[in-house]
RNA sequence: GCCCCUCUAGCUCAAUGGCAGAGCAGCGGACUUUUAAUCCGUUGGUUCAGGGUUCGAAACCCUGGGGGGGCACCA
């Protein structure tokens, strides 16, 4: 970094108006005083920007080692702390500064006796944000506080922008999604979250690799954009010359390497789907998919409850978790240790409309009903898909406590296995928590003549004008041909997890750098 | 894409048609056990941008921009 602030405006008017600058406290001004010290470090031969700091233990060790000392305790036991000055109080000839790393805080007891005129005034020349290394001695204050008192404290980074309110943080949720840095220096709430959110994600890591799973790594970049209806992001790669899609699922990937004998796989990993933005959704997401050999749908209910369960205590030490009503009249506290609810999607649709339904009915009969609920049709829709389309408008919004629904049908579900004791019906379930969907898995169709059928169906919807549905995957298929076992699958929305264990209500909450217009600089 | 709300100092917020203000941060000063330290003094503004109405606009109107919420979209 050079000397000549050149970011820096030049005041018309000489070096009056640059004193004028530097004496004024709006914000270039601010800068500018502080990158003045920063000269001036230079200037006595100091680095402002030291390499590397040796520290002995981490704030939260020190108090984990320190935290029960009487009050008005002196020791002689010498630590080395570095973190960033929060907040500062001048005394007199004490100067008291609150020092955070990562997992804690502490006092920094600063004495004018101790470190001598030319540091104590060095640290009161410390400004809010600031990176130090500090060396001293660990005491409590007469009112019991855990300080380090210091002997030695080097800058480590100067904060050359000021940091926002030291009481009342940021609020702006724009700038708390664009300066997520400075969120996260400023709000505990938004650290908490996304502790929660890594801490969630590290307990599935956990518990997959317990069970034998592999954690692998497939394509990013599709041909087709297959596993899911959704519609994709393209790109191009100049090489090939040829357009590339982002992937909307993690699906057939996977299922491939069952077929090449992996038996247990996961992923987690971030697809992409463009469409809308809103609290629940991001064009780029993260999912957890897992496939498993030799297993069908009910051993992925199983292995959903259990990896949500663990991962919420795991997270925040309780299964007891707060659930947004979709309608926003409040919350609901569920222990997800207690087993989760169980329904077929057409008993549910019963349930909310008094009609007993199923794939098998003529059309029209539910077409009627549809229309009975004001639930608009495509008349290209079969009973299948009015059957989902009936289910979310009338008995989705109704599952705030985690339920599984079970059952869809063959229309909506090309991937699945036919249900063994209902032909119109798949091996499939979803979990629904407060209205909203977080997983969904089933039994994996592996019969190669079947799989094409349902390809088939797919691509003339498709050609027939509906743009989120596949097409045929002609290398799935001779996948399939060589044999995929027997196989149940799953896919879990990790970001919605992370909203329901945080207790969030939006999903900008969980991702860190959620997608955004660009700012104008 | 549509509807509603919002944008004032680096940050948090006032000012509802009549002199743009406060707290924090900053700057100067006092203070050897503070805890958002306190106390005294003090600097800092393209009120998102542009246009309009008005004697007078941060406020009212129009256009545009950012963000939020809702709808639509959405395995």
């Amino acid at each position: 970094m050079s000397s000549d602030h050149d970011d820096l405006p030049l005041p018309a008017g000489g070096d009056a108006a640059t004193d004028d600058t530097i004496t004024g406290s709006g914000l270039l001004a601010e800068k500018a005083k502080r990158l003045q010290k920063l000269d001036a470090m230079r200037d006595s031969g100091a680095n402002p920007y030291p390499y590397r700091f040796d520290r002995s233990l981490t704030l939260h060790d020190l108090r984990a080692r320190f935290g029960d000392l009487e009050p008005g305790t002196e020791t002689s036991t010498e630590v080395a702390v570095a973190g960033r000055v929060m907040l500062l109080r001048e005394q007199g000839k004490l100067v008291f500064a609150t020092m955070r790393d990562r997992d804690g805080e502490v006092q920094l007891f600063v004495s004018k006796a101790v470190v001598g005129d030319d540091l104590f005034a060095a640290i009161r020349d410390l400004d809010l944000g600031d990176w130090v290394g500090v060396h001293g001695t660990v005491m409590t204050t007469r009112k019991g506080e855990l300080s380090v008192k210091v002997q030695r404290l080097e800058l480590l980074s100067k904060a050359v922008r000021p940091m926002p309110d030291k009481w009342h943080g940021l609020t702006d949720t724009d700038t708390r999604f664009r300066q997520r840095y400075a969120d996260l220096i400023v709000n505990e709430e938004a650290r908490r979250t996304f502790r929660v959110r890594h801490a969630i994600i590290a307990s599935f890591r956990h518990t997959l690799h317990e069970r034998g799973y592999i954690e692998v790594e497939t394509p990013v970049l599709h041909v087709e954009a297959g596993g899911a209806h959704a519609r994709p992001f393209i790109t191009h790669h100049n090489t090939l010359d040829m357009q590339l899609f982002l992937r909307i699922a993690l699906e057939l990937h996977l299922k491939r390497l069952i077929v090449g004998g992996m038996e247990r796989v996961f992923e987690i990993g971030r697809i992409f789907r463009n469409e809308g933005i809103s609290t629940r959704h991001n064009p780029e997401f993260t999912m957890m998919e897992l496939y498993q050999a030799f297993a069908d749908y009910s051993e992925m209910i199983e292995i959903t409850e259990t990896l949500i369960t663990r991962a919420a205590v795991d997270a925040t030490g309780s299964s007891v978790v707060q659930i947004f009503h979709p309608d926003g009249s409040g919350q609901t506290a569920v222990d997800l240790a207690q087993p989760w609810r169980r329904a077929r999607m057409i008993d549910l649709v019963h349930e909310a409309t008094g009609v007993a339904v199923h794939p098998s009915q003529p059309v029209e009969e539910l077409r009627a009903l549809a229309a009975q609920h004001g639930v608009p049709v495509n008349p290209r829709w079969g009973s299948g898909k009015i059957i989902e389309e009936l289910f979310e408008n009338t008995a989705e919004h109704t599952l705030i406590a985690p339920t599984f629904v079970t059952g869809h049908p063959v229309e909506i579900s090309p991937l699945a296995r036919v249900d063994r004791h209902d032909p119109f019906l798949t091996e499939r379930f979803e979990l629904f928590v407060g209205g909203r969907e977080l997983a969904n898995g089933y039994s994996e169709l592996n019969d190669p003549v079947e799989q094409r059928a349902r390809f088939e169906d797919e691509q003339a919807a498709k050609d027939a004008g509906d743009a989120e549905r596949g097409s045929v995957d002609e290398d799935y298929l001779r996948a399939l041909e060589f044999g995929l076992p027997p196989t149940g699958g799953l896919g879990i929305g990790m970001d919605r997890v992370a909203m329901l264990i945080a207790g969030v209500n939006s999903i900008k909450e969980v991702i860190l750098f959620p997608t955004l217009r660009p700012e104008a600089f």
